[in-house]
DNA sequence: TATGAAAAGTGCTATAT
DNA sequence: ATATAGCACTTTTCATA
């Protein structure tokens, strides 16, 4: 459960390239191959490593466009909440929801095409919701920096 | 670059587990492991699919304290919007950096272990760079969705 | 906990349809 | 464009220190 640098230096590879071979890590770190085999099977049975994955880019499958909706209901009650997060998580075009601390409940980032899909998303599934209050979307301009890699 | 319906197969495949073999996903789409093969290869190659990753589950490892960092500038001017993206991107904590619409001018999505990693991570790092106006941060309670999969 | 060698399985290439 | 077959490489297991 405890992690130390040699596992440390082991992720820090498999969470930018999963592709790499034992024998890559194992020449890099100077250790077996057998010995790097056995630390990712504990990192990956400790659930260390959640998972592997590949990542698609959005911008070449008509999935450019990145909102982030803001999203306060109108109640708090448990049972709202959790019908309302329910509900939000089957969206495929939601890829991310928080529930957060300050003026809004809820932060969703949704990935759709163009204004146009976002537009549909917003009135054929968003404000179709139970209990929605108020929403406000914000447009993401650039990409400053997207990573998956947590700095251990 | 266009991409048809078995490719989206494929990639929902990769998408949930780039661990699966062509020999798994061959067996589920009813196709020869050539014919996925060469698939997932021009996926690749079209850079549909950018890249293999390890996900790190960050509440194992001492990174369960998300923020969203809501950031305004002084000034617009391109320098020094440049300097300030280049500055951050440099920060291994800020996973995400979003230059978007609004009230503000980006949104940083932080990674650290709590509320003293983050004020450590606020007056050490972030108030120290030039040209920040105001800021304003957005604890998650808790993370609803989160995903990497695009659907497609 | 790490190592090296052997076994099993996958990916890759060439060939064929 | 998809399938079959052989080779190379990787992962996995096991014996050993």
């Amino acid at each position: 459960m405890k992690i130390d640098e040699l596992d440390k230096r082991i992720l820090k590879h498999l969470q930018e390239d999963s592709k790499k071979t034992n024998k890559e890590i194992a020449n890099d770190l100077k250790l077996s191959v057998t010995a790097i085999y056995e630390r990712i099977k504990k990192l990956e049975r400790d659930g260390i490593i959640a998972k592997y994955v590949a990542l698609v880019n959005p911008e070449n499958v008509g999935k450019g466009f990145m909102v982030l909706c803001q999203i306060k209901l109108i109640q708090h009650k448990k049972e709202i909440l959790t019908k309302f997060e329910k509900d939000i998580t089957s969206l495929p075009e939601v890829i991310e929801c928080l529930h957060v601390s300050g003026d809004y409940d809820y932060i969703l980032k949704v990935l759709v095409k163009d204004m146009d899909e976002y537009r549909e998303f917003m009135v054929a599934k968003l404000t179709s919701l139970d209990h929605i209050g108020s929403t406000k979307s914000v447009f993401t301009i650039n990409k400053v920096k997207q990573s998956t890699i947590i700095n251990l």
